[in-house]
Formats: C-alpha cells, structure tokens, sequence
DNA sequence: GCGCGCACTTGACCCTGGTCAAGCCGCGCG
DNA sequence: CGCGCGGCTTGACCAGGGTCAAGTGCGCGC
C-alpha cells in the first residue's frame, strides 16, 4: 500500500482525547488541559501484523506501549528455549514496564493478530509525568496494575485446579472484552490453543479435553476460535473449588 | 520497654545516607542532596514482632514499605480461605506496590521474624519525586523489580518441576543474602516448610522429600532452619532441566 | 478440486507430586 | 524429667494431568 493512497482511520490517531480508549487508558480521570500535555507525549506506532514482534527480551527500553487495537502476548523465554506466556495485552492495556528495571526489556512481545499501538518515549513520559501530578499517578496506577494481574496469575498456578485455571481465564477474558463494550458472552480468542495452554501451565491436551467438557456441560460452546458462554453461573462456579465436570462423552 | 530506657542503634534511623542499606535500596545512586530529599519523606516504623502483619489485603493504602532488617513474607487470601505466598522481602526490598492501583492493599504482609520497617507516605513521596528526578526514576526501577521478580516467579510455577522449583528459590535466596553481604553458602530460613512450599506451589512433604535429595546427593547440609549449600554447582545444575535425584535412601 | 500442513481433538497409558497416616524431634511447660 | 504440641519427616497409596500416538478438519496453495 502506497502512503495517502488508503485512509485507514484508526492509524490516524488524533489526540487521547477523542480516542474511543481514553477511558480506559492513560488518560483516564485526567482532565483536557493535562491530556494535550500527554498527547506531546504520545506517538503512533506502525501497526503490527500477526506474528510480529513489538519488541523482544533483551532489547533496550525506549518506550512503553499501549494496545490501541487487537491483542499481543508477552513471554519469557528460558535458556532451554521454551517460553512462559505472562500475559495477554487487550486495546487500552500497557506493555513494557519490566524495563523500567534495568533499560532492557524482560520480556518479548508479540501480536497475536493485527494490531496497533500508542508508543510513550520513555524521556518525554518522564518530562511530562514530572509536569502533570494527575498523570504521574495515573501511571503508577496503572503499573501498579500490572502487578495485581501478575499477583492474580500467580494465585491461578500455585492453587488452582486445571478446570479452574481455564474457567478463571475465561471469565476475566469476557469482564474485559465487557470493559471494552465488547460482548461478554461470546469470546472471539485471539491466541492459540498452545498459547492458553501455556499460560495456564498445562499442555495443550489439557485445554481440549476441558473445552469439551464444558461444552458437553452446557456451560460453553465451542467453535475454534469462537467460545460462547452460555451460562456464565456455571462458568463462575468453576473458578472456585468445585469438583471436576465428568470425562466421559455421555454420561450425563 | 519505656521509651527512652533501651537505646536500641537500629531503632533510630539517622538518615538513608548513613544507613548501611543505601546502596541497595531506594537511594542507590542518588546524589547526596537529593538523599537528603528523600530524607524527608521517609519515616521511621516500629518494630515488627514474628507474625505480625504491616498491612492486610483490603486495607486503605497510605504508604509504601521498606524492610530494614528482618524479612516478610506477602500473600493473598482466596474466598476459600487457603493463601497464595507471593514473595518473601528481605532488607531493602519494597513492599506494598500493588496498592498503588485502586488505593487497597491486593495482599497482606506478615512478619517472618523481628522486622522493622521503613515507612514512605504515599503523599509525600509523590511530592518528593516530582521534585527529584533522579528520585522518581528510581523509584520506578526499584517497582518495576518487583514485576520483574512476579515474572520469574511466574515462569518458575508455570515451567519448572518441583526439584527445580526448590533449588531455583535456594539460588535466588543465596544471591539476594550475597547482595546483602551475607554469606551466600549458608542459608537461616526465616520462613517455615509451609510457607517454601506454599510459594513453589506444592505441598510441605514435596519439599520436606526434595531436601532430603538434596543432601543425600551431597549438595545441601540441611538442619531445621539452617541449609548450607555446599556444591552451589551442582544446585544450579539442578534448576535447568536436570534428571531428578534419585529416591531411595542409599542406593547409590 | 486435491492434497498438504497445522491447529486441534481424542484415546491409552504413566509419572510426578498430592493425600493420608504415622512417626520423629526439639522445645516449652508443669 | 516427662508430657504435649507444632513443625517437620517418612512411607504407602493414589489421581490429576502430562506424554505419546493417532485421528480429524479447516484453510491455503497449486
């Protein structure tokens, strides 16, 4: 695509103003004379197709980033080669505060579809963070953030069961997507089987197998990427101790 | 004890400059004019007696915490009443972050021995950072620490075995007493079995089992509360994926 | 339209680590 | 000095979920 020749209206952000996430993101709470101040400091960033990487484990910080549309994963990976998903990054959410550390990003980051992004320079952050008192705490709000998600998965794979850890994801994937105004019912999944696997630390087998035993219960229905809450009590039963659904096809 | 009677020297914090801690803790780094700064924002805590708490999970946020001797532990209820530990913080550690998001402490700390406590009102913090630059940037490497430490965590419960789990947390602990001058060889485990356990996701006996590998394997000295770590190789071998260590009590 | 590949599903089996139960040990207290 | 308790260890057994292997089906390129 030529530059000028197509008018994509979501890459030409204007202004966190009268971007349809301003609730939801940085700007949140801030009133309109600080958020022009933030907007000096707000880039956009070319969009990433899927499979793309927005920065890597190892890279030097820059900038923190926030989903404007689609989704990414971050991971680690270990020196044996295999990775650890940590999360994954919905529009309005902010990525790359592991470098705030040590100026290299932990972590890589990687599109799961076609996705764009709001860059923060790290230096004009500072400058404007420093200015602007509502900003500041609203960006260690929303680090802070970031931790209690960390604190949640963690919760997740110490205590959990199998069945909760999938039921937990599913139900914190549709309060966000209601964040978004976006059907809480009906989950279009932007990552992988392997990648939901990995993030709840178990292995793809066990996914399938409890996707089906949810359907077979009622509670969902499953169709590849498309996952339909059908009954969403049942689903939040699930999230606590309640016994195992049957593994049987048919006993029921 | 009246006050004033016993003088106790670690009671009275002079200045973060002439604490021996400085290097690690928030005013590493800082020239000695902004320390002074920092001077006036910190505040003296009393004393923490083993198993009292500095905050509870729910509780209104005012302000942040350093540990200035003694240790930590922080971990989060479930409805269900079992706990998730999330971290041990040793002296010069941070704690109480994740209260920066909605102004509610997410889990609670509790003493693991006497422990006394530097204190950061929240408001004047913010005052002080927006004044010192320096001061505002480290304060955000020192949180961004700990979404470090949440990640390995994470990456530790999603990916490791139990053998690996442990010796992955005995490293860790070793170079943290490093970084505090203590001996790295020689281990006084502030926490109990539980609470190891707890922290690695798994049950006391696994842990009780693996130290006992680990001595028959000739890698640890393991003595109630005191482990010494007497082939530091081998104990890092153990934290990759390593073939476990045999079972059985002498066949080898 | 056909065939290939990849994501996913399903089944059979097995192992790591959890559960349950008993025993040990150091410590405080009568 | 003996008792009891709590923290820890040890053993026997069991099951949740991992591993391995085969099968299904959608999407894409030719």
């Amino acid at each position: 695509m030529e530059a000028g020749t197509v008018l994509d209206l979501n890459q030409l952000r204007r202004s966190c103003g009268s971007c349809a996430l301003h609730e939801l993101c940085l700007p949140a709470g801030i009133d309109r004379q600080d958020m022009e101040r933030l907007d000096t400091a707000v880039r956009d960033k070319r969009t990433l197709d899927r499979g793309k990487l927005l920065f890597r484990q190892g890279d030097a910080f820059h900038a923190l980033y926030v989903v404007r549309s689609g989704s990414l994963k971050t991971y680690v990976e270990n020196p044996a080669g295999d990775a650890q998903i940590l999360g994954f990054s919905l529009p309005g959410e902010i990525v790359g505060v592991d470098a705030l550390a040590d100026d290299r990003h932990q972590c890589s980051a990687e599109a799961l579809e076609r996705t764009s992004i709001c860059e923060l320079p790290y230096s004009m952050m500072q400058q404007v963070t420093r200015d602007v008192p509502s900003l500041h705490r609203q960006l260690m709000r929303v680090i802070s953030r970031e931790v209690v998600a960390e604190q949640s998965h963690l919760v997740m794979m110490g205590r959990q069961q199998a069945q909760e850890r999938l039921a937990t994801f599913l139900r914190s994937l549709s309060e966000r997507y209601g964040r978004l105004s976006r059907d809480t019912a009906t989950l279009t999944l932007p990552m992988s089987r392997y990648d939901i696997a990995n993030y709840l630390g178990l292995v793809v087998e066990t996914v399938s197998r409890l996707f089906g035993r949810m359907e077979d219960a009622g509670i969902l229905s499953v169709n590849r990427k498309t996952v339909r809450i059908l009954r969403p009590d049942l689903l939040a039963g699930l999230c606590g101790n309640a016994r195992p659904l049957p593994r049987g096809r048919e006993a029921g």
